[in-house]
Order: C-alpha cells, then structure tokens, then sequence
DNA sequence: ATTATATATGAGCGATCATTCATATGATAA
DNA sequence: TTATCATATGAATGATCGCTCATATATAAT
C-alpha cells in the first residue's frame, strides 16, 4: 500500500501533459548532480569568507587563517575543497602557498547571490 | 583570541598590512552565514532538479514527484526547505498546491552556475 | 456524514560534512 | 646536517542532512 501510492499518483497527477513537456525540456541542461556540487561548495560559511578574502587579494594560508580566526588545519581543508572543486588555484612562493579565484564566474555567483541576500532582508 | 598559535601566526604571517586591509573591506559585505545559506539550499540535486523543472514551469507536487520518480514526502521536505528560504513559492488551487519561482535572481543563479560548470568541462 | 485524494510533517536512520588533533611533507635558515 | 616554519593530510568525532515510514491535515467527491 506505500510503494504503490508513488505509480498511482503518477498516472493520476494533474497535468500529465505539463510533465512530458517539462521532461523534455530538463533533458538538454547540464548535469544537475555537476551543478548541486558547485552551490554544494559554495555552501558553507567559512568557504564564503574565504573566497570574500581572496576576492580582495591572493592571500597565502597564515593570512586567511588570520582573517578568519580559525585552525590552520581547518583553513588548508576547506582550501583544498575549493581547490578540488577548481574554485581557487594555488602557487608556491617560498614556504608559502598563495591562493587566488580561479574563475570570474565565482566572483560573480558570490555577488548575485549577495543581492539576493540582501533583496530578501528588506 | 585564546589559541596560542593563532596569535603566533598572525604576528609572523608575511603580508600583516594586506591582512588589516582585507579585514577592513570584508566587514562591508552580506553577513556570509545568510550567503552560505542560500548557496547550501541551491547545493542538492533533488533541489537543483525542482528549481530546473519550476523554471520551465508552474507544477503541483505531485506533478513535481512523477518528474523526479521519488517519494512524495520527500520531495514535499525538500519544497519546504525551498519555501522557507523563500526560493519558491506555492499557491493552493483545490486539492493541488502550485509551486513556481519565487524570484528571477534565482534562475539566473543558476544559469551562471550551468555556465561555470559548463566550462570546466572543456 | 464517509471516502478518496493531495500535501505536509515528525521521528528515526544512515550518510555526509566541518572541525580538531596529531602528524607528515616540504622549504628555508642555521 | 639539524632546526624551524608553512602547509597538507589521515583519523576521529559531533553535527547536520536527505530520505523513508507512518501519520496528520485539508480539500473534494459521493
């Protein structure tokens, strides 16, 4: 009586027309698990305020933990989430590694996304 | 503030006046916590796959759930978590609620993102 | 009234995630 | 070489999250 109600809603649902049409549609977008990822990284506090920080200036790991305040050990993690998701690109200068934005498009998320933000609190 | 390291750091990190002047230019911006909040939302494939499918159109949950082949009350969680951060919005008409979007900043939050992920594919 | 349908929601479970701790790697300086 | 500094990383842990199940609510039909 539980598996079925899911089949049974399908052929009963409202507008089984508007369904094709939109299936149809949702078929040539980009992958959504790609793109799920992406706002997946984008979704945590201290990475927001890492890429804040490295939206000003390429800032090697002792300057982003000092502007956070946090563990060193948690900075060069989430570092490497950025890295691995090819947010933010690195290069060695001596004993330090410096950090930048790798693509104007992140920039760009980060500042809808604020006027969005900033839309909902009026 | 308490950690000895961090103090240790801050003091010998190498761009000390870089850290002071990001500092300063960071405290303008949206509270990050709210950013990270509206991209953790955008960051699930079932939501991704809601948002792509209220873009092409205005659906009523169950023609949502015959689209996505899933449980209905998890698609319902998830419109709810969508509606609380006000990314959607629904109206009742009979039986059926109606969801659509609830904001154009959204859709081209997400037409960026395909944009970025698009490229890294190349 | 009762029954059926559409949607919403609380509890529980397994999975994922962000942080901390300890340690490893790599580079510079002595 | 050895010592020190900057960064990276594996393991452990507590918290959060998405889904399922069962049930509740609300509307419509009989």
């Amino acid at each position: 009586m539980q598996e079925h109600e899911h089949d049974r809603c399908e052929e009963q649902c409202i507008h089984p027309d508007v369904v094709e049409s939109v299936r149809t549609q949702m078929l040539g977008s980009v992958p959504s698990e790609e793109l799920a990822q992406l706002f997946k990284v984008l979704g945590d506090n201290t990475r927001i305020r890492i890429l804040d920080a490295l939206y000003r200036s390429e800032l090697c790991v002792c300057d982003i933990t000092a502007l956070l305040g946090m563990n060193q050990s948690a900075v060069s993690h989430q570092l490497r989430v950025l890295r691995d998701a090819r947010i933010v690109k690195s290069r060695k200068q001596g004993k330090n590694v410096l950090y930048s934005l790798d693509d104007e498009h992140i920039s760009e998320l980060v500042r809808m996304g604020s006027e969005h933000v900033r839309e909902l609190r009026r």
